[in-house]
DNA sequence: CCCGCTACCTAGGGACTCTAGGCTATGACC
DNA sequence: GGTCATAGCCTAGAGTCCCTAGGTAGCGGG
């Protein structure tokens, strides 16, 4: 009986590498057994079930994503930081649609509080829009909106959603420059007279 | 044999409250026949399958999404009509994260196309973005850019992604002015310098 | 009244998750 | 170089789900 040689690591990687090609959802251990030549119960002696699975699948693309992400704030700042920061963002989620998706699954609140992945996102993202010179609690509302405009940019622009005939680079472009003006003139209270 | 007396639209408004209660991937046909106490086969003469079903779901939450909106934004224009569109928007997704992810799955685009609450939505936000003095193509880019940060918000929300300690209501309103400032003071070519 | 349609049924195939328990290749230790 | 523990793989089987094919019971219209 031959060891095809399984490990979790493997087994992660080519989960991420299904999920691109299949789509978050399609990533089944069945699947998965099936493109190491293995049998469905061989896999659980790795991994404790497909939940299991998919958290370490959504770990390893938040790693993945955030160190890109860093890669391309160092150094930077300011617009340049949000630029690039956008950029990596999506270039990720439209590369990796699949290791995208599976950064947004809910997991295990005790896993994301002690997850490195996470720490670092906030830790770059607050160091990025110091050059704002927004305090608490500005700085986690701005925070929110950014994570969320990207988000709902990526999911969106990934899922189809913008029919419309127009560039999205150019959009997108435009989207991050309207959030540097966003961020430079964030709303004080006395503005706030709607 | 007793007939229960199912038809499609009992289906889908039963497929709508199953979906806020457990989530619209638990949006099964045996879930919904147990629900009706009926065998899973006896739905498929309502419905072609479960993507139909899905697709059904998706259009009846869409337009009870529109619905809200368009009450909400009448009689209102500039800020006010942006705040009204916000909340509604943002209370549907809420109180209903369900039928909210209904509306978010990628559907035919035939089926697209030709639905009415599809051509609303569009009506109603570039509608209420003219107070802004927008032209094309910024207007499109700000429709994404609103439509992006609006789901964004309402799914990481959902998802209990916000986890610092700061009031999501006031993250939100503020979130809500810093969009309206953007419109107001949207970038032009030549502030795009950065 | 019975004919046809519709609403429901049984039966069954195929895919998936997961558990229990068994065999074997591999590496460590005597 | 034997033997032993364990890790890596297996078979078998229960349970869930989607969906098809084909059969039957209730109900309204001629």
């Amino acid at each position: 009986m031959a060891r095809v040689g399984v490990t979790v690591e493997r087994l992660v990687a080519a989960a991420a590498e299904l999920a691109d090609e299949a789509g978050f959802d399609h990533v089944s251990i069945s699947a998965l057994a099936r493109r190491f030549g293995v049998k469905d119960a061989s896999l659980y002696s790795h991994v404790r079930g497909l939940k299991d699975l998919r958290t370490r699948l959504a770990l390893y693309a938040g790693e993945e994503l955030i160190d890109r992400i860093a890669a391309a704030v160092a150094g930077r700042s300011g617009k340049e930081a949000l630029r690039a920061f956008a950029g990596a963002y999506r270039d990720y989620a439209l590369e990796h649609p699949g290791r995208y998706a599976a950064t947004q699954i809910r997991m295990d609140q005790a896993l994301v509080a002690d997850s490195p992945a996470l720490h670092r996102t906030a830790q770059i993202t607050y160091g990025m829009l110091r050059a704002y010179g927004l305090e608490e609690p500005d700085l986690t509302d701005a925070v929110r909106l950014l994570r969320s405009t990207f988000h709902g940019y990526c999911l969106l622009e990934g899922a189809g959603g913008f029919g419309a005939d127009r560039d999205v680079q150019a959009s997108w472009d435009k989207a991050v420059d309207a959030l540097h003006l966003t961020l430079a003139h964030w709303p004080r209270e006395q503005e706030n007279d709607g």
